[in-house]
DNA sequence: TTAATTTGCTAACACACGTTAGTATATTAT
DNA sequence: ATAATATACTAACGTGTGTTAGCAAATTAA
């Protein structure tokens, strides 16, 4: 009868979401079962119902997680007096980040999302709609300062956020100094991209 | 005991893989059912078994269809001589617009390939790193002429491909002025993001 | 028309799934 | 030490899954 083990600050809900997060970034939500978690965190499937209420919870945590620290980075960035093209490439920079140390979770939350039930589903969505929508408004002060070009800012937010989001490669390859060449490039394809010269 | 209803030139097996893309796109692969794509064929599920060998066999003919096609085009990009910047635009074009003509098909080939099982997974696992590779080149040939920015061409070619890739809204929103307005706004920043000027 | 083939149906299978109930054991609090 | 709580276990449930078998009706070929 082994315990789960944690390590200090983290409660033993905390370790099984982790593995789930990796888990449904490997097979995806639906085909990653209940007794593959198990075996993965090291006990019986039915052992995991002491800490979560269900499957969907675990998504739900991962998803919502994310999507939390992405709006206080948007509040922090729109709060901060810097120019337009700066606060899109500080966005940038953070949603590198977050692939490169929490990329488990962002890939689902990304990828799986579709799987929620309401009402964290809408709940979701409309989080994700605001976002994008913040961003976009920030591309948009950077058209009228005529720091950005001319372009459809909703379309460019899609492509950023793809592109970044994309890069299925992130933690594998990645010795630290990689990311940073990484990241270098893409700011330079990405906001090259975007800046009016 | 209605039949399932043909076009001409299309057997009922097209039909069958053209709503099982459909389905796999909406629900995503394994949580789409056998039912599920009966029902939206307008037959039993048991009935789709005269036509297909198995669920499976669905997903490898929307990925190797898919992958075909890229393929094709990239024989005929490559051959042809125009400079390297011409030639990741004819791509970026290319693949924009399967996005707007089969974008259910790329879609779930972008997505779902996962599911597939050996030999067919490798086999499609290789197509896809052989395509990006032919990418890249046509990339570093730029480089070397001074038409393209110093970057890692493999990220960029990551960068490219899902940053189009990305883009939910393809047939929702298209009219096909829409269409042709997004591309252009993907071309001006990716293409300008690379170019060297 | 008759024979052969295609295509659909109903019924059922074996299996994997998420989850619950009930119980035993380990840890923590008193 | 004893009681209370947290955590794990085994067993089993109902449900939904992909798929097959066997048969009926429709279409096509002769």
């Amino acid at each position: 009868m082994a315990r789960i083990k944690i390590e200090k600050n983290s409660s033993r809900k905390e370790v099984i979401v982790s593995k789930a997060a990796a888990l449904f970034r490997e097979k995806g939500f639906k085909a990653a079962s209940m007794r593959d978690l198990a075996e993965s965190v090291g006990v019986e499937a039915a052992s995991l119902y002491n800490h979560i209420k269900s499957k969907t919870e675990l998504l739900h945590e991962i998803c919502f997680g994310v999507a939390n620290r992405f709006m206080h980075k948007m509040d922090e960035v729109e709060s901060s007096s810097i120019s337009a093209i700066e606060k899109v490439e500080e966005l940038i920079r953070f949603h590198i980040d977050e692939m490169v140390n929490h990329y488990e979770e962002v890939y689902v939350s990304d990828r799986e999302w579709k799987h929620l039930s309401d009402p964290y589903l809408s709940n979701f969505q409309t989080q994700r709609r605001m976002y994008r929508k913040r961003f976009a408004s920030i591309i948009e002060a950077g058209i009228r300062n005529k720091e950005i070009k001319k372009i459809d800012a909703p379309t460019a937010v899609l492509i950023l956020l793809h592109a970044i989001g994309g890069i299925e490669s992130w933690h594998r390859s990645t010795q630290k100094i990689n990311a940073s060449n990484l990241t270098d490039n893409m700011i330079t394809i990405l906001v090259g991209g975007l800046e009016l010269k």
